[in-house]
DNA sequence: ATATAGATCTCGTCA
DNA sequence: TGACGAGGTCTATAT
């Protein structure tokens, strides 16, 4: 056994010990059983742990990893006959993965303190957040009495009502609508008529979003729904010519 | 400007030209702008940029990246007014991303080569393999014609008839079947039914899947649909007591 | 390009 | 704990 490939392992488990982030660049080969099992011949991989015990193993490209271990995995690194194993154990999930280390390219490890939280703009809830501020968004005379509604009846992006008094249920998507969100919104409209005992044809149901798969859209209108052209807020779009009347209301 | 900084700097844009995999464990905070926009505050990060030009940014927790640039960024560091920036943009999906960097813990690059395929076993396609092969997992009688059938009519799991000539469409879930996966087979046999000109009570439907949610079984019998309880097939599996009788087909 | 669905989805939230 | 939905989902596949 190298010296290097030794120190290495001391240093690997130490850091481990003391919930540091661990970082190996190496060849290896990666075998997973839990939920499945797979198979992942040898090859060059980030391996990364984290203070957490989140493991992750990274190819050299894609955004994501080739395999994972969640929070609260037990890792550390072993020398059987020779061979250097990386080996994790998630008992209560009952998940296994070993890597087989064949060479260590480096080794990285490093105490990171990280309270951040991320902040985001235009996600689904900023939609409904927008369409409840500026109703007009939707038509003249729609008046939302509720947003974000997580109760028995569903999740429903907006609730409201229209000119003439008929009741509205809003589905926002922050992207292109498709027949899974026409489901979702007739699911909704099908669960508030059965629990107040109101007839589907006086509920009235919209779908917003940027644009709707063209499929979502026959769906749409052979239930007597419509769709409205809305899209996510953004900070700087607030500024753009298209949506600068937001800023009116 | 620290004479270390520059050394970092000058390391990575070159490692960053040459494709190389690139690692950075720094302070800093990130903002995004692209389909949405994200604001992370300073706090301790690993920045992975592989060799595709995917970045990913890493908090010391949890399996998902807080910050992400898909496969093709244009990445380099840049020193503005005394502050270093990893800048990284790409073009045609019109996503930027800025990191400020506060302080590099360190540094790491490497080339890394990897032509590995992972292999999985216990996939939905694994377990309408297994069905079609071993029908009885099923109920007596069943017949099965095809597989993972992706036409118009949708993409069918497995596709037979029973004992008595019946058609069966059987959509198959991993794990839990919700009401998603209920709406989903009914959706499917709607399909077929207007394409082929039969009544739908002349289909029959079955999730298979090791457990359902008590919704989705309501709604499944509502439909007159049935569930079989079947487990997505792992090759040690095969060993195990209760799914020996696979090998005997 | 759009449409569709799986994923060891993960993650958050609420009953 | 299970159920349910969002996600900058990503990724693969078919049309």
């Amino acid at each position: 056994m190298d010296k290097d490939v030794l120190e290495y392992i001391g240093k690997i488990n130490t850091a481990l010990e003391n919930n540091e982030t661990v970082i190996i660049a190496a060849n290896c080969e990666v075998n997973y059983y839990g939920k499945v099992e797979s198979f992942l011949p040898s090859g060059d991989r980030i391996i990364l742990i984290k203070s957490d015990k989140t493991l992750l193993v990274h190819q050299p490209t894609g955004v994501n990893p080739i395999n994972y271990m969640k929070e609260g995995t037990e890792v550390k690194l072993v020398v059987d006959k020779g061979q250097v194993i990386l080996k994790a154990k998630h008992l209560f999930l009952k998940d296994f993965l070993d890597a087989k280390i064949h060479l260590i390219h480096f080794v990285n490890t490093h105490k990171l303190e990280d309270g951040g939280k991320i902040e985001v703009v235009g996600s689904e809830a900023d939609m409904s957040d927008m369409i409840y501020e500026n109703p007009l968004l939707i038509e003249p005379g729609f008046k939302p009495f509720s947003r974000e509604e997580h109760t028995k009846v569903g999740f429903i992006d907006v609730f409201g009502t229209d000119k003439k008094g008929k009741v509205v249920v809003i589905e926002c998507k922050r992207d292109n609508a498709d027949f899974k969100a026409v489901q979702q919104l007739h699911r909704y409209i099908h669960k508030i008529c059965k629990s107040k005992g109101i007839k589907e044809e006086n509920v009235r149901g919209i779908i917003a979003s940027p644009k709707i798969s063209s499929n979502a859209k026959v769906m749409l209108e052979e239930l007597g729904y419509k769709h409205v052209s809305v899209n996510p807020p953004k900070y700087l779009a607030r500024y753009d010519k298209k949506q600068k009347r937001l800023g009116e209301f």
